[in-house]
DNA sequence: TTAATCTTGACAATTTTTGTCGGGAATAGT
DNA sequence: ACTATTCCCGACAAAAATTGTCAAGATTAA
């Protein structure tokens, strides 16, 4: 499993575009990179992911730059995360049950289940949740119920 | 954050160390790198750290190697991959909040609740539960409510 | 004493991550 | 049509992390 840098500017970077979005135009990279701290180039590269993944619209020219193609209550952190990090899968054989000389190596299910915890998490929260600071319905339904059990 | 084959590897020969443990006799290295197809010399200084870490005993010499250091239902996949993996921290300021500038990126609070996921599944599952294909409390809990709710 | 096994530190190969760069193509404004 | 702006693309490069390997030493059981 993996989260690194590119994964973070790139829902970083979604986030504000998400916040600029209203007037529906669009943004350059560059003002981008500098209000998040960002290297431009490298945005530029992760924008590129983004794009083909059907999440982000460009213009090209003066007054160009990118905008959310989708609104951002519809467009989950898992999706960005998916289009620009190689494999946020935790087990070894990519879920197949190889990991251990063609059969399952101990931890197998162990990962899977991982993988479908981390999933659940980052697909069930919207750009539009993170800001305005939701959690997703579904840990939110776990933090009543673990109140309401004690 | 990062699960890399090291934590992998750490975690799969603790459950054959587990498995093994009920003889409560010490298991070479090599043994378990053979069944679990993993490096002996790579297992060797993973096991160093689990070691510094509490969670195994050592013992030299013929018939010499590893065990567990507790019961298997005392040690969490939380701890092993702590102790091998740099950072499961899934934001980049190690949760102090200076991520953007000297203030907190756009994304801080998400990343934080990840971790907060993640550790809550890997603190709450023993290497018995494991063998056992046992999901942890929280997790069988979280899938009864969520059966129960629809 | 001997063989088995852990112990340690250093090193090396590979892969991944994190960028950088240069030139090209489109577009808006003039 | 010209120009400045911006995205677009492919290749390359530096740095870091991962994934090992190795040799020499220490301990222990038989």
């Amino acid at each position: 499993m993996n989260l690194t840098t590119k994964g973070k500017y790139a829902v970083t970077a979604s986030l504000d575009l998400a916040i600029h979005n209203k007037e529906y135009s669009f943004v350059a990279i560059s003002s981008i990179a500098e209000r998040q701290s960002i290297p431009a180039p490298y945005l530029e590269q992760l924008f590129r992911y983004l794009r083909k993944a059907g999440i982000l619209d460009s213009l090209r020219g003066p007054s160009g730059g990118y905008r959310l193609k989708r609104p951002s209550s519809e467009i989950k952190i898992g999706e960005i995360v998916a289009a620009v990090e190689k494999r946020m899968d935790a087990t070894q054989c990519g879920g197949v049950g190889d990991c251990n000389g063609g059969s399952r190596c101990l931890a197998h299910n162990l990962w899977m289940e991982l993988n479908s915890e981390v999933d659940h998490f980052l697909m069930n929260i919207s750009l539009e949740d993170v800001i305005n600071n939701k959690t997703s319905n579904k840990n939110k339904n776990l933090d009543e119920f673990l109140i309401a059990s004690g």
